[in-house]
DNA sequence: CAATACCAAGCAAGCGCTTGGTTTGTAAAC
DNA sequence: GTTTACAAACCAAGCGCTTGCTTGGTATTG
């Protein structure tokens, strides 16, 4: 199942909104914004300018502007949550999932949905407190994949330190590369960078 | 050098303020609600609420609202400056030295400074762009710190990874510990943290 | 012909910051 | 040792502007 597969799915299941859609366009352009100027220095006339309508009319289309936040940030955790998913499951060994899972995240957070991971990160606390109950249980999915590989490797003996520790670390390592890794400017590749974040905690290139 | 007289040091050089004067007290409250809140949320009335005086009257100490987020910023990263430059100076070997390195860090981020650390990574978009430059400079002296060490540990041949993206990933995963390292909830202490840190990185507790 | 999507206009509240005047601390002048 | 002088610190009030959101009405679509 290839990415594109997944992102259709979830659209027909009404999980994740088309990008082509209104709605899907409107959010895509809401996660731009909330990454370049922070969700509070992003207006409602920002956003309405950014789709090409009137402020006003935004307000058909969510309830209020905490609303795109979270809809923003619920999106895209399931978009990635399934993709997490299924790069786990098509890979053999827990190295390899362990591997399948910090390309996975550094995809999501230097790629397509960068723009909204960035947010994920820096505007959590922008999000009202009942708001943030819900986007954590969505988050909390997700993380299993990673406990669950880790866990797998703290008793194969082959992991350095607690698989708590190391998810936390990681989280933070991989989260933080959307403020320095440009792709096209070094000669660092997403795989490249993969094998370091790998070699870095002595998982030799190669399984 | 202890750290109370790397700060006394400070103060009388009049890089960082008194934390007991009127300015000090202004700017560790800043830290605490920018933090909390978020800049843009944070009031100036709310500000001024903090430390017992009206709105306007702040005005008298700093210019813009701006200005008082640039001062938390500075003056932190003078501190924390002065303190890993100790605990480098401090170290034997180059394992040392790392170990000494994140130590410190950790302390930063967790410790006295960690409010204003906090506001360092999250709040770094709502600083004028003018201002960001102007802290970037002193951020490179801090850098160089990090970087010497970890080149020097790479001729050694013992970081299993680019020294530079070494410290990028570091950057990240330690800052990262602000959201979740609870020292008095969990068993596991400041020191234990920085041995997690070292053992996954490949270094064994003793140097 | 209904429902959906949108516009034009604007309201009430909250924002950073200014203003003009008063209190407080300090130290020289008598 | 009281008086005078003056700056720094502060208050009370509010200005001008921007903010999220509402309202009433008009196209557009199936």
């Amino acid at each position: 199942m290839n990415q594109s597969k997944i992102l259709n799915a979830l659209i027909s299941d009404n999980l994740v909104s088309d990008p082509n859609g209104a709605r899907g366009r409107l959010l895509k352009e809401a996660a731009r914004l909330f990454r370049d100027k922070g969700y509070e220095r992003t207006t409602v006339r920002d956003l309405a300018a950014a789709v090409g309508i009137q402020s006003g009319s935004l307000f058909h289309h969510f309830r209020t502007k905490e609303e795109i936040l979270k809809a923003v940030m619920v999106e895209t955790i399931r978009l990635n949550t399934a993709l997490m998913q299924a790069a786990v499951d098509a890979a053999p060994t827990s190295q390899d999932k362990l591997r399948a899972l910090v390309r996975a995240e550094l995809e999501s957070v230097n790629g397509q949905t960068g723009e909204a991971m960035a947010v994920l990160v820096f505007e959590w606390r922008s999000l009202a407190e009942e708001s943030q109950a819900d986007v954590l249980e969505l988050r909390d999915i997700y993380e299993k994949l990673w406990l669950d590989t880790l866990e797998a490797l703290g008793h194969e003996g082959r992991l350095l330190a607690d698989p708590f520790v190391v998810r936390r670390m990681l989280t933070g390592a991989l989260s933080w590369t959307v403020t320095w890794y440009r792709p096209e400017r070094g000669g660092l590749t997403l795989d490249g960078l993969t094998d370091q974040t790998m070699a870095m905690m002595g998982f030799a290139p190669e399984s």
